[in-house]
Formats: structure tokens, C-alpha cells, sequence
DNA sequence: CGTAAGCTTGACAAAGTTCAACGATTGTGG
DNA sequence: CCACAATCGTTGAACTTTGTCAAGCTTACG
């Protein structure tokens, strides 16, 4: 996508000469333990393997490296394991009968998906890749009895839950409650906050989803989310070029949510 | 609302005699132990406290009366316990700075809500009574030992949080990629499935909320469902007369969905 | 170099919202 | 017990937002 890059600079209105580095985690020299990782002050399971977990035997975290497109799980598929973004970007979509898809998360690197399998035994979603990604795999039976043993990661679980759930409703309250513009700009602030998070700037990213698939994940079509970015544009909010984004008023996006 | 019915007999175009009763869950004589409940079978806890619980010491759970439109929770107040509904009717309501809000679920007796308040420790939204209910409050810090010492404990804790985690995921698609018909067409076959498993009839029962409150889980205007509801009456998909529903073609609501 | 995929924009159509009026029902206080 | 107020629901008409369809452009890729 554009992982590949020291690519030329784009010579247009905007230049994101230096954007290519901006959030792009290049993952760490292979090794399986969580302490060696780069994603550890990141990560939703920061010393938690490896100091509490000691004691009780290791968690054996297998790794796995999807390519732009891959799944790392599907609709129906059992459900063995969850599993923690350590590089690029997943997204989550449920489909309808009808072919109808939506898509319900977007994933980065510190972040856990997979949960939904939980309660029937196989996921209720599919999972993929958004460009080339390096996936830990944490298989659940061994953290259920990790979780029984070590009160330490119960509570990290728990929480991990919990969050999800909140994320979700935020989402809703999203879908249900708000305007194609406000929907997108809470899209770009969100985007902007979690970047920072992963040390990144708040103010340049990198979309990593085609218009068509923000649109699914905001409930609109691929046309009003172009339309949308380009307003933004003009109304000196944001520059896009591409999936290139750079947030010029980000006060001015706020205040776009809530009329 | 219309629990205290035996009223007469509402002389229109459709008549509900039989209605009152219904849906209407009378709670148990008061005991504390759940093996007197009367949901015992409709309950996502079923079996649990009193066997694999009984070894490990007991779960104490108290109870709490709601009156109609009285919280649960409310947003912002500190995480305790979760909550089973026992009798009644919940909704919770998330809210946007702007006063704008998002009903994000509707609970049923046997159904458990306010996991929302682990991940940060304190609750993400309100509980709201839609009649007068009767709860079961689950401490958490007893459940989170109770779930390490029982596995099976922690298996049901495990499959409740990721059962609300899909019906999310349901809920986000309903939201972002059905439209306003398919919605009303989707809850009111949703109602009558959960409403069956409680052992109510699958064609016949009562709406809980308001129009608006229905718009405001479903993402449309208290007008649109109000419409809707008149349209598929006009089509002898239904027949209703203010909150009492009747299906009287599920498989041409179902045909609804997916145009 | 040609083809496919992704993005933008315009013109028009459809869906849903807003505003307003009105009827019915319910609850309240005199 | 009645009268009044408040809440809830329905419906019409005008309006706004978003979707649909179509065309053209750019970029990526084999």
C-alpha cells in the first residue's frame, strides 16, 4: 500500500513529503516474547505476559503475517484464539444475507479482536487486513486458565471485554444519532486521537480504507464520504489527497458535531 | 403504563382482550435464592448459582425495585456490580454533550446488562426502567473471584460479555446498512423471537417504549416509525393500536429485509 | 500500455426529517 | 369526579439529506 515507501514525494497543492514514516510500524526482529516487543508500552497486555504471567508457565503467543486482503478469521469459523494487532491495520465486517456488508471495527496496532467468538464457539464476523499486517495470536483456552490463575490478566480480560462493548455503543450512538458530516469528522477525530496514542502525529495520517469502506463503516455511500472530505477541504478543515489526510482545523471538525 | 390492565377490552378495529397478559412477568414471591426464581429457565445464569456456585461459598444477590423512567445506573457513576433483570422492561441510553441520544439496548428478563462500566470503572451509560421492574444486582468483585474459583462461572461470564459484543455488532449492522422499513421489519421480528423464548407468544405482544424511544434505537424519527408502523398495518403485515402489536404475516416482514 | 480499481463531481430521485395540526389517552389537582 | 394539562401517537406538506446513476479522471498493476 504504501508501506513500500521513500517513494518520491507527491508534488501537488499538499505535500506530505515526510507522511510515509508517519505511522508505520515496522515490526520487531520476529522473536515471540512480549517483552522483546515494540508495541509494549502500546499494548492493551503491556507486562502483563512475562512478569505476573511468569509464574504460572508461559503464554505461547504464535504469530501470524497477513497480506492486504487476508482474513485472519471468517464468519463461522471456530473460534480457538483472539488476537492482537502488533502491525497494520484490520477491519472487522458482518454481512447480511443479502450480501449487504458493514463494517463494524478498524483495528491498529495494540488492539485486540476476535471476542465475538466467545459465545457461540465460532465468529460472528470476518477479520481483514488492510495492508500487509503481523498478527499475535493468543490462544483463548490457554488464557482462560491464565485468566483463572493470574487475577492480574482476569482484569486486563475483563477490561479488554468491557472496552470493546463501550466502543461498540459509541458506535451506535454514531450511527443512529448523527449527520453523514458529523459522522465523518468523528471518524477523522477518533482516527487522529488513537494515532497520537501510538505516538504518532494527530495531525497527518494515513487512511488505510478505500471510500467505499469508511462509508460502510459510517452507514453512508462511497459518494457522500468523497463529497464530505472534500467540503471539509474547501472549508479549510482538513487537505486530502488520496488517502492521505492532513488536519489543518481540528477545532473546526469538533465543532462540526452537534450542528 | 398497561401493566395494571383488566381494563376493558379496547373496542376497535383490533381487539386485544388478552393482550394484559401476555408478556407480563410477575416476580417470585421475593426469595433471594435463585433456584425459587421463576426465570430459572429463561436465564443466562441458569444452574449456575446453587450447584457449581455452591461449592465456593454463596453469591449474594440483592434485589432492587425500579420504578418506571428510574435508573439503574446513570452515566459516569461507579462501576459495582452488573444487573439481571428479573421483571420488566430496560433500555439504556447513551448520551452525545448536545443532549442528543442513542437508546443502545433494550433488556429483557433473563438478560444482563452494565458490563459497559469494567473497561474505565464506571458506567458508559443509563439504565433506564420502561415499566416497573425487578432487578437482580450480580456484585462484581464477588463474580470475579466466583469466576476464578468456577470455571463454568467463568465460561457463562466469558459468553455473556461476547453475546452483548455480538448483538452490537447486529445492532451497528441494522444501523448503518438497513433501511428505515428494514428496521422496523427487523426489531419487531427480534422482539418476537426473544419474546418466544421467554415463552410468550411469537404473534402478540406489547411494545415496552414509545415511538420515540423506538426511533432512538432504531436511528430514525418518532414520525418515521410511526409511518412505518401505519404502512405495514396497511399491508396486514400487522395489526397495532398503540403499543400492542400483532405479526400476522412474519414471513412477509421477513421478505421486508433485503427489499 | 491497457485494464481495472478507486476517487470526484454533477444531476436527479428517493428516503427521511421537520414543522404543524389534531385526536386520544393519561395523570393531576381542584 | 371533573376539568385541564401533559404526553403520546398519527398524518400531511414542504424541505433537507443522502442515495443513485453516470461520466470522466487518476493511479496502480499486470
Amino acid at each position: 500500500m504504501f508501506a513500500e515507501t521513500e517513494t518520491t514525494p507527491a508534488v501537488k497543492p499538499v505535500s506530505f513529503h515526510h507522511v510515509s514514516r508517519l505511522n508505520t510500524i515496522t515490526s520487531a526482529a520476529g522473536g515471540t516474547v512480549c517483552f522483546e516487543c515494540r508495541l509494549r508500552t502500546a499494548c492493551f497486555w503491556k507486562g502483563l505476559f512475562g512478569s505476573a504471567v511468569g509464574e504460572f508457565g508461559p503464554l505461547v503467543l504464535s504469530h501470524r503475517r497477513l497480506k492486504l486482503g487476508q482474513a485472519m478469521y471468517r464468519s463461522g469459523e471456530a473460534f480457538q484464539a483472539i488476537y492482537l494487532v502488533r502491525s497494520g491495520f484490520i477491519k472487522t465486517v458482518v454481512l447480511l444475507e443479502d450480501g449487504r456488508e458493514q463494517v463494524t471495527g478498524l483495528y491498529m496496532p495494540g488492539e485486540t479482536l476476535g471476542m465475538d467468538g466467545i459465545a457461540s464457539g465460532s465468529h460472528a464476523s470476518d477479520a481483514i487486513a488492510l495492508e500487509d499486517s503481523d498478527i499475535c495470536v493468543v490462544p483463548y483456552d490457554r488464557l482462560e486458565t491464565l485468566s483463572r490463575e493470574a487475577s492480574a490478566v482476569q482484569r486486563q480480560l475483563h477490561r479488554l471485554f468491557s472496552h470493546e462493548i463501550v466502543r461498540e455503543q459509541r458506535m451506535m450512538l454514531l450511527l443512529g444519532s448523527m449527520r453523514a458530516e458529523e459522522r465523518v469528522a468523528a471518524f477523522l477525530l477518533n482516527l487522529s486521537e488513537r494515532l497520537t496514542a501510538l505516538g504518532f502525529s494527530a495531525s497527518e495520517f494515513v487512511l488505510r480504507m478505500t471510500r467505499e469502506e469508511i462509508g460502510s463503516l459510517l452507514g453512508m455511500k462511497l459518494e457522500t464520504v468523497s463529497r464530505i472530505f472534500s467540503r471539509f477541504a474547501k472549508d479549510a478543515l482538513i487537505e486530502i489527497e488520496g488517502r492521505h489526510v492532513r488536519i489543518v482545523n481540528s477545532n473546526g471538525l469538533r465543532r462540526t458535531i452537534g450542528h
